[in-house]
DNA sequence: CCAGTTTTGTACAATGATGAACAAAATGGG
DNA sequence: CCCATTTTGTTCATCATTGTACAAAACTGG
């Protein structure tokens, strides 16, 4: 009943995801978004109620084709050390493909915004403790399958966290995607991590 | 000779550089910044020209005061290697201390404006390619020395960098300096870099 | 103390942005 | 076929921002 919508919301929240990707949160006002939408900021404000509650959305969206997401598909079935490298990987080369080198809108949207927006902190912050929780539940698991011994498994998390990082931003300034994933691969293999008979 | 300047240069790029760490570069306008300075638009752009230019300013006066400046000093005479470490212990205590978690300004500007913005994308592409030339110097220097051997130090530097980046990012989450160093120290361990005997 | 030089203050016109308010349009259930 | 509901289009007043242009002010060397 009522007057349905003209655009397709997922579509738009995928859309206004790569404007935002593209060009930052604040650089992306309703009227920009509005535009490249298709849509009037009436509708903009009527769909979305804000600016910030589409970011919101977007970040749901974007979280669920990042090329780390497959961090979370890894089970107690896997070889998991051999599954984490091969996401790094495949970070590595993602970004490196990218022909805009926009990096990961999580770590653009974390150094743009961090403290300067109240709300908008909070989501990432969470979201990065959610990375950190699951790299740790990922070596917990790794060690339970006797793949290694960890002194550290918290820090350990966190270093896995910095390359993930690391890699990120470095990938808006180095393009090669073989240059990235050799110097990921020493970092992975100090850490224990990468095992030379994964040959990847 | 010609009426002097009401401010002082050096601490308008000085004032303009925090200003510009805290809120990034595009939420910087000139109006805000000449207020911030207390000077009218117009001798903004007298004195400086344009807000591109101030920025070029403000990343050099940033680069002289970076943690991670000390990289430039390490020399022959020095251990190389524990000097490195020292430094990326001082970034973690750094970025951890300041109250406002900032970050690095390199960083964040980086990932504003690599792509965006044309002419500072090209400045700030330059500081990472004398970052990691640095890097490898140091590497060589070190191998010089004999305190290490390392099979790619290309790819070993390109570690290092990923490794300075990724603390800028996570510094903004997490605030603890000992969380972050005990990380980091892993990390450079498995780099071959830091060795037990440095005690840091 | 004057003339020349440089900085400052004010004004301008154009554009972008905001969020709300209200009217118009489009649909489906009754 | 009409009414209730929802989306969409238009308008509003206000404020920010830009770069330039020109006049006023301040200083200094001669």
């Amino acid at each position: 009943m009522g007057r349905p919508k003209a655009f397709d919301r997922k579509e738009a929240v995928r859309t206004a995801m790569n404007e935002i990707w593209l060009n930052g949160y604040e650089a992306s006002s309703v009227k920009a978004l509005s535009e490249t939408l298709g849509i009037t900021r009436s509708s903009f404000y009527n769909s979305f109620g804000s600016r910030e509650n589409l970011f919101r959305e977007v970040l749901q969206t974007y979280s669920e084709q990042s090329p780390d997401r497959a961090l979370g598909k890894i089970g107690k079935g896997n070889e998991v050390l051999r599954a984490v490298c091969q996401v790094f990987k495949t970070v590595c080369e993602v970004r490196a493909g990218d022909p805009d080198h926009r990096g990961c809108l999580a770590v653009n949207s974390l150094t743009e915004l961090v403290g300067k927006d109240e709300g908008l902190s909070c989501v990432l912050t969470e979201a990065v403790r959610a990375s950190l929780d699951r790299f740790e539940r990922l070596l917990l698991l790794a060690e339970e399958n006797g793949e290694l011994i960890i002194e550290n498994r918290q820090a350990t998390a966190l270093a896995l966290q910095n390359l993930l990082f690391g890699i990120n931003v470095t990938s808006k300034v180095v393009h090669d995607s073989e240059s990235l994933w050799q110097s990921v691969k020493l970092s992975l293999k100090g850490l224990g991590i990468y095992k030379l008979s994964f040959d990847l």
